[in-house]
RNA sequence: GUGGAUGUAGCUCAGCUGGUUAGAGCACUAGAUUGUGGUUCUAGGGGUCGUGGGUUCAAGUCCCAUCUUCCACCCCA
């Protein structure tokens, strides 16, 4: 035998099963997007790595899979460049795009380049792959699709309510249970600001994100680590170790850090955010957590992060405010919210769980049995007709045995199968199983009609 | 990128301290059933043991390298 093909690491097929699945998601996404009034666009696979590159932190930039230049590529590399093994610098001179790393830095790209297009609030959504040089695991691809809505060009925080509406909606819609996790990226400046370390902002934030995961002692260690002072974290500490609902810990929180501008900001915004759900219908569990960090360092304001509650997964859906991204393209002062969906991290879930409804596999609902020649002939114009009517409707291409035919209609969960032979030929009607019931009847095409979408 | 595990038929796995033609269940193909699938019975096909080296009289089994998948870190969808 031949070497087995294969495909790189990280990246999977799709068959039609799994495919049906998937773009029941996507369907459902894209259902919710339409119906709050988002619009869809789509961005190249590649960009430009003078787009990508420093958007995300370096971790990002170390993530992104860079394209080799055509022709001689060689040509500009200095060979002091390669003796100095200076990887930076050669990088940039032999690849100068990239596959995209994330969908929100191509949707600032593109509403800085077609600003004057553009009506402003600009509510869009985008269902794209993305790509990063990650090392699999489990949810965790090489290749995966975001499903992004992103309203940029107000400031409001009315956004944010209709954002955490829509991730309400859709896991609601899926019939997956989640938790959305809340904070504000201004009251971990404040936190910040508080200890008069601004600069350890990155620092804080990493570490007190993994609360939940390694326990507090070992949060204490890694702050020492991170260059903090004793006195110093004997004032973080209070802030992550809130007790009571939202609006108590908000109100602890603020005795704390309400003397920072930007902790007071934060506060406010939560406590805004949070009040406009005292009169709306929403199922998920919404909880102010101010240890959520959320790396990616263009968050400004409010932050959020979906996990689910059955699966051990990372999370199925995150995403935030950005005052200034569109900035570093030349646009300033336009701000942003958005949150991004992880496609194939919500297959997972909802495979683990078995949430996919039978249904969502559509093959034929009928199948013609064929006969041979002439009765095929004959049931071709069966098919047209039934396939005019609105029926997924197939003819067995080959005369082969019966056994074969029907067993193909079984595999393929084909509803039923409508068997013309000579004596259907001549009488008109035809015999119509059902195979879920195994029952036949002997109709008439009207009929069968009738009774295939009953 | 760092550390650790894994890899035997299409799938899930068995194969003791290296020893003749590598096994099971499911799946697949054919027949029982010449106009009827999903159940049952019978028979059959399919593996250079991830790949490449090495040790040995002898390697699925030991050693090295490499790739895949998985786990933790990192990061995140």
């Amino acid at each position: 035998m031949a070497q087995k093909p294969s495909i790189p690491k990280g990246t999977r097929d799709f068959s039609p099963i799994e495919m049906a699945r998937r773009n029941y998601i996507f369907d459902t996404i894209r259902g919710v997007f339409q119906n709050y009034g988002y619009q869809p666009i789509e961005t190249p696979a590649m960009e430009n790595l003078s787009t990508l590159m420093g958007k995300s932190g370096e971790e990002g930039d170390r993530l992104l899979f860079k394209i080799l230049n055509s022709g001689d590529f060689l040509g500009g590399v200095r060979q002091e460049d390669i003796d100095e093994k200076n990887l930076s610098k050669i990088t940039t001179t032999i690849s100068e795009k990239g596959l995209r790393y994330d969908l929100t830095v191509p949707f600032a790209r593109y509403v800085v380049q077609h600003r004057n297009e553009i009506t402003f609030p600009f509510k869009r959504y985008q269902m794209q792959p993305v790509w990063r040089a990650d090392r699999p695991q489990k949810g965790r691809y090489r290749e995966f699709f975001q499903c992004d809505v992103d309203v940029i060009g107000s400031g409001s925080l009315l956004n944010e309510v209709e954002l955490i509406r829509v991730i309400d909606a859709i896991f609601k819609k899926l019939g997956v249970n989640v938790q959305i996790r809340l904070s504000n990226r201004k009251i971990l400046s404040g936190i910040a600001g508080l200890i008069k370390a601004p600069e350890k902002l990155t620092d804080i934030t990493t570490a007190i994100d993994k609360l939940d995961k390694i326990g507090l002692d070992k949060v204490v260690d890694e702050l020492l680590q991170r260059g903090l002072s004793k006195e110093q974290i004997d004032q973080v500490l209070p802030i992550i170790e809130l007790t009571g609902n939202n609006i108590q810990k908000l109100d602890s929180l603020e005795k704390l850090i309400g003397n920072t501008n930007d902790g007071s900001a934060g506060i406010a915004e939560m406590k805004t955010v949070l009040a406009y759900f005292d009169k709306l219908n929403i199922e998920s569990a919404l909880e102010f957590d101010p240890s959520l960090a959320r790396g990616l360092n263009y968050y400004t304001g409010t932050i959020v992060e979906v996990l689910a509650k059955d699966v051990k997964i990372g999370s199925v859906c995150g995403g935030g405010r950005y005052d200034n991204l569109t900035g570093v393209f030349g646009l300033p002062d336009v701000s942003g919210v958005g949150v991004s969906f992880g496609a194939d991290r919500i297959y997972d879930v909802m495979n683990e769980l078995s949430l996919f409804p039978d249904e969502v596999l559509h093959s034929s609902e009928i199948m013609l049995v064929n006969f041979g020649e002439k009765e095929a002939a004959y049931s071709l114009k069966v098919v047209e007709d039934l396939q005019e009517a609105g029926i997924r409707a197939e003819l067995y291409p080959d005369a082969v045995k019966m056994k074969k035919q029907m067993s193909y209609a079984d595999k393929k969960s084909v509803k039923f199968v409508l068997l013309i032979g000579e004596q259907e030929m001549e009488t008109g009607k035809y015999t119509l199983k059902n195979m879920q019931t195994g029952d036949q009847i002997t109709a008439s095409l009207p009929e069968l009609i009738e009774n295939i979408n009953a």
